[in-house]
RNA sequence: GGGCCAAUAGCUCAAUCAGGUUGAGCGCCACUCUGAUAAGGUGGAGGCUCUCGGUUCAAAUCCGAGUUGGCCCA
């Protein structure tokens, strides 16, 4: 890249990033930004660690984005900023997705093929799965810590674990305990309540009768899950619910059923009795402490008969008025409210099902058999019996599990647990302690979650996880007397065995095997390893190598900035909460920027199974990675979900293009001049600078100051929105247009100078700008401009400062004032029928507003040139320009509140009233023409609009949709117009010849010119010399376009031919 | 079943906090211009502001109930 040198003609943004690439490694960009930033201050950006399985799809591609352009925001600010890339490798998916490659179907098969060779086989796979998402974010040009990333499965990180853990145990918040939890039979463990996804599913739905055995009747109770009924302790029910005792008849039976009062009729017609009768009305309290038989008696010898047993309690989980009948079949065994309740009451808990879901002997008859295909025995069993009252399937949601989508079972089994529910206070104050963009998230979302949050339960029966460093007694499991190991150092005091801190690695395989002896007894470790979110949860201290690097950690935590999706609440957001509390006693980051999901062009979830996904790397190859990027970080990121959009990609790719095509402008014009932007600063052109130039060195600096203002409030969509208004509206669309006559100027000159110094500055901030957003488009550009003169990669800039001297505020409103008045202009003309190139000899702006009539004052002869007009008329707010008409616009929210139901009416009337002056009373009396009662018509009611006179074309114009006034066209001719019209016209026909024989700017041509119209010929011959020097001919002379490479053409221009020749002159030709 | 968020032109969004005749960009159609141009300019078509109620002189906006989508929880 030479300065100003050659550049693609076509945006081309795949060359262009290849070329950028390679760029890169050459001069070492990343580690050299880096460095660069050494001394600043530090700013602590973590990682939210991807889990490693599957490729980065759009949603981590958004994620990374946003990272990355804050990351390079805050570098160009001056910080320091840590970047380390981190991977979340532990944990069921990665297992299940393992047994998969290995054809394993449960536990049993890993056990065979041994634990060691299974953790390496997860190993392997999760770094391959690493090495992919790498190489995935690297593809679109973020820019962290590749080599040094950190990885759950390093000792190191993993030590980060058990220190927090071993933190939140000496604040006595580790606990072991029989709990209900979600398992999975498949899986053969726990899974968190949060990694349960339900589904809908056709279950069995059962009704049955529970014989009272102290009075006559029977309680019915209902449940979607049979193999639950062995295990049934009490029945509840709602201590202020109405019940009702119900005589029911069918095939000549009899029977008493108690159901709830507002379920009976549902209940009876379910069991199809043919009549029936309210004998009974009570309360739920009359009903407490009534007893019954267990349904299963006989088939389950071992069900629960201990004292209190089978009997009527009150529940606060019951619902009179929801599904069932209003009496809750309860087995404390399996349903985690259940278990609450029965621990209330002290029984025992009885759960004849093992974590593989297959009942044990205390299954009785059923021992053996895995539960849901025991249902059937079970309900065959309960309608021999008479106990079933009606059975049926639903269609209900059924949770399963995340990974292996089996349905999964409640059981109670033994479990560790940060018990977080004993410091719920001090997790809901520290949330306060973080900043949450947006707010609401914060407020409503995450407070609302903490506050509900269950203890965590942090084990699984698992094999490839962090091992809980909870060593206990042999023999024993529980937590009294435990041993909590912090680190590998203490680890290797305290094993029996010989153990090198330094080269340990702490998976299961390996510190299963260690003991420890102290006083006489011998610990062993327990078996289970963490769920996989405790992993996650420390990478706030984890990422520093903390506790083994105790320095940066003092400097750093905690965390100043983390970035991810709205699920995080309940994921990420809240783990590292948790841990942060329970370990630290407070919160590890202090903001949080929650975004949302990437949704498909629909609004629908992207998903495998609709196949509505839109991979990352196809994004690129259709558009480039600047392009998606400037997408994906168009887009508000402050918890709305996006909508992925291939037209917003194109458009996107559009303002690039403009931004291409306004950066290689002027490029020719710079060498041709070889102009040094070290020689001609914008300082020294100062003087020559135009107003356009000033101006839009103005509007550079309140994009800038902009930018940073949303940058800074993590609204990177509208500080990129600021940028590209600017450089298509600003830039390429005024500033291009108005500068380039200055530029095509042969003769160097002061203001040729200054636009060049100009459109240097503005180019070079504007791609400083954009480099976070688009770092390769950035870098080509920067490269250019810049050479030798700038750092090697525009990612060292500093963030372009606001210039205080550069700022016009006046002159900005002043130009919004005169692009509305040319806009209007354009239009009007355009209903006169006169094209721009044709000069009017008079435009005529009333302003209504002393602002515009100032501007328009100020700045006459711009306008004039702009609006190709020979003079440009004002009419000040208070005068009126004769010839006009009249009509009034109505102002609703006076008239609203005056004339209150009528005020619609009036609005219309006035609207549609037209007067020759524009007084009040002359536009009451046409208004009150077209109503039925007369209105008092006041003056702040309505504001006059003029309406065009004939002849003169008019428009309004305005700002930001207020109206400022109305541009008046006068179209008509005059000789002198009509010169210079026909001159242009041949003008711009030479100019067409002479780019369709594709010659140089600077090449010099003869012309020959003939008119079929002796009128029209003289009054091209008036303007003989601003044609030769438009389209750089020396002559007018006969050519002979065979000889000389010549182009000749027949033209008809308003009706009349032209016949043009030209040939190019060799350099000797020139005179 | 519960919580949070969203719904406005074909698309992306603004206007909603603080009620006052719904807007922008892109796309489409027509015309136009062209010495950076896959550009630029002008005009046009395109809206029961998700639905139904309520408050108000006046509701996209406030309130209530729903619908649809997203996330979370059960």
């Amino acid at each position: 890249m030479s300065r100003f040198g050659e550049v693609d003609d076509q945006y081309d943004p795949h060359a262009l990033e290849e070329r950028v690439f390679e760029y890169w490694d050459e001069v070492d960009a990343y580690e050299q930004t880096k460095q660069h930033r050494a001394d600043g201050e530090s700013y602590f950006f973590v990682d939210g660690p991807p889990y490693t399985s599957g490729a980065a799809h759009m949603g981590t591609t958004w994620n990374k984005s946003l990272k990355d352009v804050y990351i390079r925001f805050l570098r160009m600010q001056g910080y320091d900023v840590t970047d380390r890339p981190g991977y979340d490798m532990h944990g069921l998916p990665i297992e299940t997705k393992v047994e998969e490659q290995l054809g394993f179907e449960n536990k049993k098969d890993i056990e065979e093929f041994g634990e060691d060779e299974f953790i390496d086989a997860c190993k392997e796979y999760a770094d391959e799965q690493l090495e992919g998402l790498q190489e995935d974010f690297k593809s679109f040009g973020v820019w962290m810590d590749w080599d040094d990333p950190y990885k759950t499965v390093e000792p190191e990180y993993m030590e980060a674990a058990w220190w927090g853990f071993s933190k939140a145990a000496e604040r006595g918040l580790v606990e072991q305990g029989h709990r209900s939890i979600s398992q999975c039979p498949r899986c053969e463990t726990a899974i968190a309540n949060n990694e349960v996804e339900y589904e809908d599913v056709e279950d069995p739905s059962i009704y049955v009768k529970f014989d009272l055995t102290d009075r006559e009747g029977k309680v019915v109770i209902w449940t979607t899950t049979p193999w639950t009924v062995p295990a049934n302790t009490f029945v509840a029910v709602d201590e202020e619910g109405d019940y009702v005792g119900v005589r029911a008849e069918k095939e000549g039976e009899e029977e008493l059923l108690y159901v709830a009062e507002a379920k009976h009729e549902e209940v009876l017609k379910e069991g199809r009795y043919e009549d029936y009768e309210v004998v009974e009305e009570l309360s739920g309290e009359e009903m407490l402490g009534w007893s019954y038989d267990h349904p299963l008696a006989e088939e389950v010898p071992e069900h629960p008969d201990h004292e209190g047993a089978r009997e009527v309690y009150a529940g606060d989980y019951v619902d009179t008025h929801g599904d069932g009948t209003g009496l809750v079949h309860s087995a404390p065994g399996h349903g985690e409210e259940d278990f609450e309740r029965g621990r209330e009451l002290g029984f025992p808990v009885f759960c004849p099902v093992g974590s593989d879901g297959v009942y044990t002997e205390e299954g009785g008859k059923y021992e053996g058999q895995f539960v849901k295909d025991a249902d059937e025995e079970i309900i065959a069993d309960l309608e021999d019996s008479g106990a079933m009252l009606s059975s049926g399937t639903v269609s209900h949601s059924y949770g399963h599990c995340w990974r292996c989508d089996t349905g999964i079972i409640q059981i109670v089994t033994d479990q560790w647990f940060i018990t977080i529910t004993d410091v719920k206070d001090e997790l809901l104050e520290n949330v306060e302690d973080s900043q949450w963009y947006p707010q609401w998230a914060r407020d409503n979302r995450f407070h609302d979650f903490v506050e509900d949050a269950p203890d965590w339960n942090v084990s699984r029966q698992r094999y490839w996880g962090i091992p809980i460093p909870i060593w206990t007694p042999e023999g024993r499991d529980d937590d009294e007397d435990m041993i909590v190991v912090s680190t590998r150092e203490e680890l290797a005091e305290r094993v029996d065995q010989d153990v090198d801190p330094e080269t340990i690695d702490l998976h299961k395989d390996t510190v299963d095997d260690l003991t420890i002896t102290e006083d006489g007894t011998t610990y062993t470790r327990i078996p289970d390893v963490f769920d996989v979110w405790l992993d996650s949860s420390v990478a706030s201290w984890g990422t520093l190598n903390f506790p083994e690097d105790q320095r940066r950690f003092d400097e750093l935590w905690p965390a100043d900035l983390i970035i991810e999706a709205h699920d995080q609440t309940r994921g990420w957001f809240w783990s590292q909460l948790g841990m942060g509390t329970t370990a630290m006693g407070e919160v590890p980051y202090e903001r949080v920027l929650m975004h949302g999901w990437a949704l498909d062009e629909d609004g629908r979830k992207m998903s495998k199974s609709v196949g509505n996904i839109v991979q990352p790397g196809e994004a690129i190859e259709r558009h480039g990675a600047d392009v998606m990027r400037l997408f994906l970080l168009s887009v508000n990121p402050q918890g709305d979900d996006m909508r992925f959009s291939w037209d917003e990609l194109r458009n996107m790719e559009n303002s690039l293009r403009t931004l291409w095509n306004v950066f290689r402008f002027p490029l020719p014009y710079m060498r041709l001049d070889e102009f040094d932007p070290d020689e001609t600063t914008l300082d020294d052109a100062d003087d020559h600078l135009e107003l356009v130039d000033e101006w839009v060195l103005a509007r550079l600096q309140s994009t800038k100051e902009t930018m940073t203002e949303e940058l800074e409030a993590f609204r990177q969509d509208r500080a990129l929105e600021a940028l590209l208004e600017f450089v298509v509206e600003d830039v390429s669309r005024f500033y291009v247009q108005a500068v380039r006559e200055r530029m095509w100027d042969e003769e160097d000159s002061g203001s040729k100078r200054a636009a060049y110094a100009t459109i240097y500055r503005v180019l070079r901030e504007t791609v400083t700008l954009l480099a976070p957003y688009a770092p390769f488009v950035a870098e080509e550009i920067y490269g250019t401009l810049t050479d030798e003169d700038g750092y090697d990669t525009v990612h060292m800039e500093d963030w372009p400062a606001v210039d205080d001297s550069r700022v016009d505020e006046q002159l900005e409103e002043d130009v919004a004032f005169l692009r509305a008045i040319e806009e209007a202009g354009a239009n009007a003309r355009q209903q006169a029928g006169r094209k721009l190139r044709w000069p009017v000899p008079r435009v005529v702006v009333a302003a209504d507003d002393e602002r515009v009539a100032a501007a328009v004052e100020r700045h006459n002869d711009l306008l004039a040139d702009r609006l190709n007009a020979r003079e440009v008329e004002l009419v000040d707010p208070d005068e009126r320009w004769g010839e006009l008409n009249y009509s009034a616009e109505a102002d609703m929210s006076v008239l609203g509140p005056a004339f209150g139901g009528r005020a619609g009416e009036v609005m219309t009337a006035l609207n549609e009233a037209r007067i020759d002056d524009p007084t009040l009373e002359s536009l009451e009396t046409a208004a009150n023409e077209l109503l039925d009662e007369p209105a008092e018509i006041t003056d702040e009611m309505v504001s006059f609009v003029t309406e065009t006179p004939e002849g003169v074309a008019g428009t309004a114009f305005g700002t930001d949709g207020d109206d400022c006034g109305v541009v008046y066209v006068d179209a008509s001719l005059t000789d002198d117009i009509e010169s210079e019209g026909y001159a242009r016209e041949v003008i711009r026909r030479v100019q067409e010849m002479r780019k369709e024989l594709d010659l140089d700017v600077e090449e010099r041509i003869a012309l020959e010119l003939s008119v079929d119209d002796d009128r029209v010929a003289s009054l091209i011959d008036e303007r003989e010399a601003l044609i030769l020097e438009e389209v750089r001919a020396d002559e007018f002379s006969t050519v002979d376009v065979d000889e000389r490479d010549g182009h000749r053409k027949e033209w008809e221009v308003e009706g009349v031919d032209i016949e043009l020749a030209i040939v190019p002159l060799t350099t000797s030709d020139t005179v």
